[in-house]
DNA sequence: AATGAATGAGGATTCATTCAT
DNA sequence: AATGAATGAATCCTCATTCAT
């Protein structure tokens, strides 16, 4: 384990290089990808990748636990405490959607390279479901949900969509906005998730309202 | 372009190949495998693979066209050609979730290795959507479908659906059977096409009897 | 573990390699001899390497078993089975320094790089001893051999003497003949092992009608 | 050349570095034994190295110096100036072992890494080779060695014993104290170094009185 | 068709040494 | 004197591909 500790300029360089591989990985691949490539985008020497990683693996791995916590952090920074679970459900999916296409390089290289990392990676799907199931609980509970479904199965149908409107936005198939998107998948989502639709009509506006009054702090 | 006519041994031969590499590849992904691990595992020597197949790249590339091939044909003899578009697209839907289910190694390995064969890939997934959109804007004329969202959108939401879900599915989020799986998936995408409670109910009925007085032809 | 099955070919291209990099070990080092420049003195290309052996020290490891090997067979076929212990043990003196001699090169090597197979050299070292300890008490026994000092002492005298002079012989500060440097460790080892100047003397001359009369089969 | 004037703070820090590159290199030898492995067991920063020494090699070579003087040291003030010259020798070959076992492991280096800095060794060995043949000389003008074989051979077997009982206690093959060690190798250099059971015995006789009486100062 | 030895470009990693601070 | 980041040549090893048999 690389444990060094690292001056503020040396933070800075690590992080040129764990930039110029989310880039590059995104690109290419991981495999593709070649230390020296790394060292030669982020501009020195290939024996410094050493310095501040153990291998290439170890930046994959540290790369992919980043962004998670990145993302999680966007999550719960979207949620209004104050409102019902099925709008903080949808206020949290839309923080989601947008955070997936804000860093879509790096969520292309979690895809691809699932395999020498699974267990980074499937930690955070598992964090993923298991925080938006909670929710489904909650909304479950006070009727905002639908309980015709279980809460497992509903909480993989939204993360589900999720990421699956990430993969096609990334790989190009959308090309709306990034609101247009965001909007889509929240009103898939509010079907996925309640079959009232006078409910879904009105945590979708809620949603909206909460948008503008406050707007999710950006990535 | 390796084009050899082939005797019926020596397609046996190839197929061994194929298969052996198939499961090679989804459980270590493309890179990970080697050359040597596949003909080892069909027991064959190294440069027989070379006989075969032109390269690693092209062995890829036949398996992934390959079972592009055969869910389509497998999506085809679901469908119910007198049967309305949306009952249609559920058949469809059905049909694509046992089948990726139960060729789940070989859509893990298509999903892992975009990058070297993106173009097999991204040919398939066109293909896909544009089959579902076309089904998609029949059902919009005969008012089966929703016309609240575009086409486009509505085919992502679907095929999208059921690509989350054989993915949960694979690896192992999911623990329901078979008919659990498609049950569920069945009712999202029906809930996805349509907002109206009465047609949904409907069609997901049809579906019902067309699996029953004609179970989908297995793979 | 390379436990390839060799042909005849597969043999000697093996030999090739182990034979090239016995002297470039004992020329330059173990550590700095690079596998690229062993493939070129065989003048195979350096993946043909990894096809023989496993890696550096693997290689290593199969040179100094086999010249260990070697020597057994020769001290063992030098001996005279009839002959009494102290005669047998000059004998086996002999052979060793004879073979150390000849093969120089080798020994240099067992010297220089103990430490990445301690475990081999150790083994070797300590079957020789074993070998020589057990003539002595043999030798203790029938009164050949002296008993002022215990049997294990002399068998490092005897051991390390051969050891040392064919040290000196390789490194070139002794410029004997082999027969003169023979003998001239004989005469040592029979003065290290009896007090009796008239016991001492029918055994070298013992052995030196033993060398006559059958020389020792050559290596 | 290094040839900085130092404080004696300066001295201080190269001297520790000195013992722990001695000490390393002696447990794992010198190619294995990074630079880095040494400043950290001294416990300062990786650059300080090439303040104190121009290179790797340049630190061995002072190490094997060192040695060398402190052993030649030792032997000289071990030998009774009065005394004839097989009693020096017997002195000087119990000074020897003694050293190199209270030193083993800088003798283990010079061992295994002669190629670096053969000259250096060679010089020793030869320095060291030289002085015994003198008094060997002078013994067998006096007539307590044998003139039975030429002064250089017996140099050679001295010299040898002394180095393969030194070695031998140093790899843990023998078990004797050092006491118990010293005298067997000074009785078997005596032997060799004489056939007249009466000299030798005498000449151990005054070895011991001289230990005994002035004991070999130690290191 | 089949074998498996042979090739060699390519990539990850190490580590002695330098240098700015 | 001292630090530790930075350099890059060097080296081991892998593996897709070729080829003689």
């Amino acid at each position: 384990m690389n444990d060094r500790q690292l001056t503020s300029q040396g933070a800075e360089r690590k992080q040129q290089l764990l930039d110029a591989a989310a880039r590059l990985f995104a690109e290419q691949g991981y495999a593709a990808t070649r230390v020296v490539d790394i060292v030669d985008a982020a501009g020195v020497a290939k024996g410094l990748f050493y310095w501040y990683f153990d291998n290439k693996e170890a930046l994959f791995r540290e790369l992919a636990t980043e962004i998670r916590r990145r993302l999680r952090r966007q999550q719960a920074a979207a949620m209004d405490d104050s409102a019902p679970a099925l709008v903080r459900l949808l206020q949290g999916t839309v923080a989601s959607v947008t955070f997936m296409a804000e860093n879509a390089p790096f969520f292309s290289l979690l895809e691809v390279e699932g395999r020498n990392v699974s267990d980074v990676l499937r930690q955070g799907t598992e964090q993923h479901l298991s925080d938006v199931r909670a929710l489904i609980v909650e909304g479950q509970a006070d009727g905002t949900v639908t309980d015709a479904e279980p809460a497992d199965l509903l909480a993989l149908g939204v993360v589900g969509t999720v990421g699956q409107f990430s993969h096609f936005h990334r790989t190009g198939r959308i090309q709306l906005s990034l609101e247009e998107l965001s909007g889509y998948v929240a009103r898939l989502a509010a079907r996925i998730l309640t079959s009232d639709e006078q409910v879904a009509r009105e945590s979708l506006l809620a949603l909206r309202r909460s948008q503008v009054g406050a707007p999710v702090p950006g990535a």
